[in-house]
RNA sequence: GCAGGGGUCGCCCAGCCUGGUCAAAGGCGCAGGGCUUAGGACCCUGUCUCUUUGGAGUUCGUGGGUUCAAAUCCCACCCCCUGCACCA
């Protein structure tokens, strides 16, 4: 078998394609199609599952300029946001991990690693890389109209976007809670804590104790349990302080807990008080009226809540157990039937064999009695009957509305600490900007577009649906970030999500726009080109203009199925606040990632391949093909070795067929030119619904299995030249090295592949196929006989039913009905009437869709043509024999969907 | 809690929208055979149960229903996964 060399074909045709611009549609050409997949972070090289939305999109691309249009297909790079800066950070920090994984993943040596502590020299390292990556995996990307969401005249454009925004009404002031470091002095996202840990913010109710000359807070998941409390647990070695709020009333709090807090809610602390002075003291339950005693207890935390926490030990396993360990488990109160507990928290710690407080088994019966009391508990107090689940809201309300509890954050899956190794808290922002997309109006419009809009696969239009619904204020600034400086706070960035909303327009003029100082970027600048306010400038200006309206709409956006929560939404919305409606997006296509040998790929397995490694290993080729044949569009596909060298073996197989010298045209030449034409007739619906998956079975998998066949069944060689220039240009846009190759040395041509048009089906001979089937199953039961019988025959009899039998077929295939079958028969084949029932008896369900049988004529020739092949495969002569002329009784049986084979 | 997705023959997964050709594609695994010094790779065959070509019986989360016919349509229930934002 023919080894190809994909290295050299891949360059060639690399150079090939540059001469030709391949890339670089001309503004105002024909018929236009401008299609964008989301641009990257530059943070890291890109590894194979980005390859997959790319490689879509590429084959996108090429498909379209297969059927006529000027494509533009462009690409720029987000730096915009905090991670970059973070890792510039770390790099600087010499933080071992992450040049730990430069090194090992990245191959970026330390020495090189250690440069790399400006931001911008990062962006420009991983772009270079990336870029680079692109265009090894063969992306018709336009690189004329690159740019950086940090270019100053990018950062031009999105003010302008931010100016009409506001206009609209669409950009608020207003109070925020957000996760935050005091050390950073800044906000933090997963990217700035150690080990990468998103921080989780959560919502809980803090319940105030009237005690002394004020009250005691305890912050609780559970406020429906109120009505069970028994008593309070303080822990006397820790500090707490008497503070005051915004209405002068006095709480008390953990020290660390009262600092925490005190970002969130307005506190002046007055005086320090000992953990001890709690001890052989009371508090009011807020619920009730009733004195519940405080005790001591080590397992309450300064710095987890609010450093008070109250007990209810008939259904909370932690303060059972707690009681017990002081003997004083007497005291539960049941409030919720669940289940047949007697005792709620006092079976489930038993249950478990909890010994004392310190067992860990007890975060683990905790978890279980909380969520067998959210589902199906009931309250037995309060109002009785009532869910758990309703009863939580309505004595959370109930309580706050009273003045007896109030709301707090907290981090859902504290501690999380910071790079600085502070733990990481919430902080109230009273100054945060947002985009409002809450906006009724403006949801209404959106959602109109969205239902109106392509969607691939049809599911992401649901969940962008439903993402709209929940939408609401986004905010859109931040501290702290690379980007563009929000407009109206110029001490504010403008935050990566809100920045990528319709940058795909400034594709079309991001070649031109370099040609402008950036301060002649004013407002009627952007309102001429986009809206077409005002006069030009200049002609630049006015090319703009028309480059605009020639490539805009877009035609269809790209991207993975993650973005559907976030991104896709506001690009669908920011379109339409912004863009006349001529101009809203057609398209949204979508796509799942790649899993690599089954798993996910991730930094701390270790597991992730470089797109650049892959594509050297093997071939750019075979990885677009493995990255996109292998699964559905929407669903995640898995890259393995195993796969990316059986999609090689194959392509080597098939390429093989290439340079043979025809032999004669024989029957199995019809049949496989008329599978072949079968599959065609799908082809272009298949392109248009991204249905990539069915088109590489039919024309890879199945062809390479067809092939097989085929080469078997012939007699001389090979006669496939004519097949072979179709498939070159049906695979075009998924191999498109492989194919142009072989359409510009092989097959001798001088343009490129991507001129030319998708292949029509021509008419093909249907019964061809249908009797090759015959064969195909005749060869398996010869084989399933031959096991059966143990023993190797003289000879093979195949017998070919009497022509009324293809007549009886006929009939019940139109009559497809029992009795009407029985009573055409009756008339018509008196004498076989035991066969005919026979036959239609045993056909069951297939009665009813049974196809007309092939003619006679066709079945005979066609097993006449394989009978060499039985006699090769089986090794011992083959007689097919009209039924007849055959004085063998089994011949009798044989039917046109099964002639009879006999051994002997 | 809210939203979205899903439960298929050892595993992964297609089919279900447009009911019948579905005992249910494909891949992996496993078994046998071929090829090889051997292993790997590759090729062929088998892989729910019974059955000497046919065929029969039980399967598609659970329980109902519609239909001549349901993995596929309808209803109820159980279980699992993902996301919930200021983060790219």
């Amino acid at each position: 078998m023919a080894s190809i060399n994909f290295k050299d074909i891949e360059q060639k045709v690399s150079r090939f394609w540059e001469d030709q611009k391949l890339n670089q549609p001309e503004t105002g050409k024909g018929e236009k199609k401008f299609i964008t997949a989301a641009f990257p972070y530059p943070n890291s090289p890109q590894h194979i599952g980005h390859g997959r939305t790319y490689t879509i999109t590429d084959i996108y691309a090429r498909y379209l300029r297969m059927k006529g249009y000027n494509v533009l297909f462009p690409m720029a790079f987000h730096v915009t946001g905090t991670p970059i800066l973070a890792m510039a950070d770390r790099i600087r920090e010499k933080d071992e991990e992450l040049l730990d994984i430069f090194e090992r993943i990245y191959h970026i040596s330390r020495k090189e690693s250690e440069k790399l502590t400006d931001p911008k020299d990062l962006v420009m390292y991983f772009s270079k890389e990336i870029e680079q990556g692109m265009n090894e995996i063969g992306l018709m990307i336009d690189w004329r109209r690159k740019f950086y969401s940090f270019d100053v005249h990018f950062n031009k454009f999105i003010e302008w976007q931010f100016r009409k925004l506001k206009e609209k009404g669409l950009i608020m002031q207003g109070e925020h809670y957000i996760p935050w470091s005091i050390k950073l002095n800044s906000a933090v996202g997963s990217h700035d804590t150690k080990g990468d840990v998103d921080p989780q913010m959560e919502q809980v109710v803090a319940i105030k104790f009237k005690f002394n000359d004020g009250y005691l807070v305890a912050s609780t998941y559970r406020p429906e349990t109120i009505f069970g409390l028994t008593n309070i647990w303080v822990n006397p070695n820790i500090k707490y302080v008497k503070a005051k709020n915004k209405e002068g009333e006095i709480l008390y709090f953990s020290k660390d807990a009262a600092e925490i807090l005190s970002n969130q809610i307005d506190l002046e602390i007055i005086s320090e008080v000992d953990g001890k002075e709690f001890e052989n003291k009371k508090a009011t339950n807020p619920a009730n009226g009733e004195e519940v005693p405080l005790f001591p207890a080590s397992f309450v935390k300064s710095d987890v809540g609010t450093g008070i926490v109250m007990s209810v030990p008939a259904h909370a396993p932690f303060d059972y157990v707690a009681l017990r360990d002081i003997g004083k488990e007497n005291l539960s109160v049941k409030i919720i039937e669940v289940g047949n507990y007697g005792m709620p928290a006092k079976d489930v710690v038993e249950k478990f064999g909890i010994k004392d407080q310190n067992d860990p088994k007890l975060e683990e019966a905790t978890k279980a009695l909380y969520r067998e009391e959210a589902h199906n508990g009931k309250m037995l107090v309060y109002k009785k009957g009532l869910p758990v689940s309703k009863a939580k809201e309505e004595v959370k309300e109930m309580l706050i509305g009273k003045n007896q509890a109030f709301t707090i954050w907290i981090i859902a899956n504290a501690p999380v600490y910071s790079r600085e190794g502070d733990q990481i808290i919430i902080k109230k922002v009273n100054t945060q900007w947002f985009i409002n997309y809450g906006d009724k109006e403006w949801k209404d419009k959106s959602k109109k577009l969205l239902s109106g809009m392509s969607v691939i696969p049809e599911d992401g239009r649901k969940e962008m649906m439903a993402t709209m619904d929940w939408l609401d204020k986004k905010a859109c600034t931040r501290a702290k970030g690379l980007g563009t400086k929000f407009p109206f706070d110029q001490s504010q960035v403008i935050e990566s999500l809100s920045d990528s909303t319709i940058y795909m327009s400034f594709y079309t003029i991001a070649d031109k726009i370099k040609e402008f100082k950036p301060e002649e970027l004013d407002e009627s600048f952007f309102d001429y080109i986009f809206m077409g306010k005002g006069k030009p400038k200049n002609k630049t200006h006015e090319e703009m203009r028309k480059s605009f309206l020639y490539w805009y709409p877009l035609d269809s956006r790209h991207s993975g199925w993650d973005l559907v929560k976030n991104h896709l939404p506001f690009f669908i919305m920011n379109h339409c606040a912004i863009f006349e409606d001529r101009m809203l997006p057609r398209q949204i296509v979508l796509n799942g990632f790649v899993l690599m040998e089954g798993k996910k790929m991730s930094k701390s397995f270790g597991n992730i391949l470089p797109l650049r490694d892959a594509i050297r290993e093997y071939g750019a080729d075979v990885v677009r093909f493995s990255v996109v044949a292998g699964a559905e569009l929407i669903e995640d596909t898995d890259f393995s070795v195993s796969v990316a060298s059986g999609v090689r073996e194959r392509l080597e197989y098939i390429l093989d067929f290439m340079e043979k010298e025809e032999g004669e045209e024989e029957i199995i030449d019809r049949w496989i030119n008329a599978k072949f034409n079968r599959k065609l007739e799908s082809l272009e619906s298949n392109y248009d619904k991204f249905e990539l998956r069915q088109i590489s079975l039919d024309f890879f998998y199945e062809f390479y299995n067809d092939l097989n066949w085929y080469v078997s069944r012939k007699r001389t060689n090979p006669r496939l030249n004519g097949i072979m220039r179709k498939w070159a240009r049906i695979m075009a846009p998924i191999m498109p090295f492989i194919a142009e190759h072989i359409w510009r040395e092989k097959f001798k041509n001088k343009g490129t592949i991507f001129s030319e048009r998708m292949p029509k089906p021509e008419k093909y001979d249907e019964d061809v196929v249908r009797a090759e089937e015959l064969v195909k199953s005749l060869n398996d039961d010869i084989e399933r006989l031959m096991g059966i019988v143990k023993k190797k025959p003289n000879k093979i009899y195949i017998y070919i039913p009497e022509q009324w039998k293809f007549e009886l077929f006929e009939d019940i295939s139109r009559i497809r009905e029992m009795k009407g079958i029985m009573k055409e028969a009756s008339a018509k084949y008196n004498d076989n009437m035991e066969f005919v029932s026979r036959v239609a008896k045993g056909l069951g369900n297939r009665l009813y869709t049974m196809e007309k049988p092939i003619p006679r004529k066709i079945m005979e020739d066609q097993l006449r043509d394989a009978k060499a092949f039985f006699s090769k495969r089986f090794g011992v002569e083959v007689i097919v024999e009209n039924e007849e002329n055959s004085s063998n009784e089994k011949a009798k049986g044989s039917t046109p969907i099964r002639p009879t084979i006999y051994l002997e």
